[in-house]
DNA sequence: TATTGTTATACTCTATAACTATA
DNA sequence: TATAGTTATAGAGTATAACAATA
């Protein structure tokens, strides 16, 4: 429906014709798929994302709460959701608060170690997650099948797989150091910039 | 050094074996592929985000600012930079407080029309921008290039486009109905869940 | 002494709404 | 009236450091 004529919103970002000239030694296609990564991942988690908050008024870190203590199937301590998350305890106790409040989460004392807590999800929360899960994978099933056939699924797993094993390495690696830059005569009107995000 | 023996970190998240049977109706294939997605997406940007912040204290809403004013190769209007960032111009302020403090920016009078401004960037900033852009540049050669070759990386750009194409276009369209859950028996400890984020 | 979680504090990003000054 | 930008306010997420209770 609609949209035959106009070029539409051009789905991929691209770097301009001088980019290899701009920056000496750098590789517009590679930049093109690092910034296209880049994007789609973003695309495809503010769909998750925006459902979550508008259905649920939940921020991805309090969902990121609920769905690993569904996921565990039991109650969990505060540091061990913190840990899955990758955020400090001290931020751990503000999300637990928020939820607590909302009655999505219940604090209970640890038997064994009186300093720890148990953290469980209410029935409330059970509700939303067992709505959102399934929304979440439907529309997974939908834009992926919608956009790629079974076998470039697989092709795009093996890729993404190198990807982020490469990303992973690079992590403690130190910045590389760029070959320099030619500013071009100053575009009035910029490029797509590919540093932008 | 070291790691060898040990399967060292999984690089790419699965899901379950019971996955479909979970969630009536879902693929398994689709969901890894839409989680690695987001989670390559998520490592790559994260590169980009610690050099720019680690090195030079800078956000990346405040590196995007600089990146975008960079790339106009002129100065521009608060409204303008706020639209290309999608944020408010209340926000904008904000950002353009932070980064003319740290002398970074400048605000300009427009010339012809005395409520509006024109944002330039400093030397310092052209300094950082011109030490920065081709930094992320030789990453994005470094890492792409360590993962996959010239003919992969072209198969995967033409996946992305149609990726972000679907992604945009279920954007405009209602959150789907799932198809309900079937919750497993309660599993000790949970599969590397695929709602965590 | 070491660990768990909380508190206190601070900072950034973000948004909305009221406001000022122009147009 | 309408627009550009600021101010005021608010709330979320995040972090660090000091702290209390418990081990």
């Amino acid at each position: 429906m609609s949209r035959s004529s106009t070029p539409g919103p051009q789905p991929l970002v691209r770097v301009g014709d001088d980019f290899e000239d701009e920056y000496p030694g750098a590789s517009a296609l590679a930049t093109e798929c690092y910034a296209n990564l880049v994007r789609a991942g973003d695309l495809l988690l503010g769909l998750h994302n925006r459902q979550t908050s508008d259905q649920y008024q939940l921020s991805p870190s309090g969902r990121g709460v609920l769905a690993v203590v569904d996921g565990a199937g039991q109650p969990l301590e505060p540091t061990v959701i913190a840990e899955r998350l990758m955020v400090t305890t001290g931020s751990m106790t503000s999300l637990l608060d928020n939820l607590e409040k909302r009655g999505l989460v219940r604090r209970l004392p640890h038997p064994e170690d009186r300093r720890k807590l148990l953290v469980d999800i209410t029935a409330d929360a059970r509700a939303i997650v067992d709505e959102l899960l399934p929304s979440m994978h439907a529309r997974e099933r939908d834009v992926i099948g919608a956009a790629l056939t079974a076998g470039e699924q697989r092709t795009l797993l093996r890729s993404l797989a190198k990807v982020q094993r490469a990303a992973a390495d690079a992590r403690s690696a130190p910045p590389p150091d760029g070959a320099g830059r030619r500013r071009g005569p100053g575009s009035e009107d910029g490029p797509p910039n590919p540093g932008g995000n």
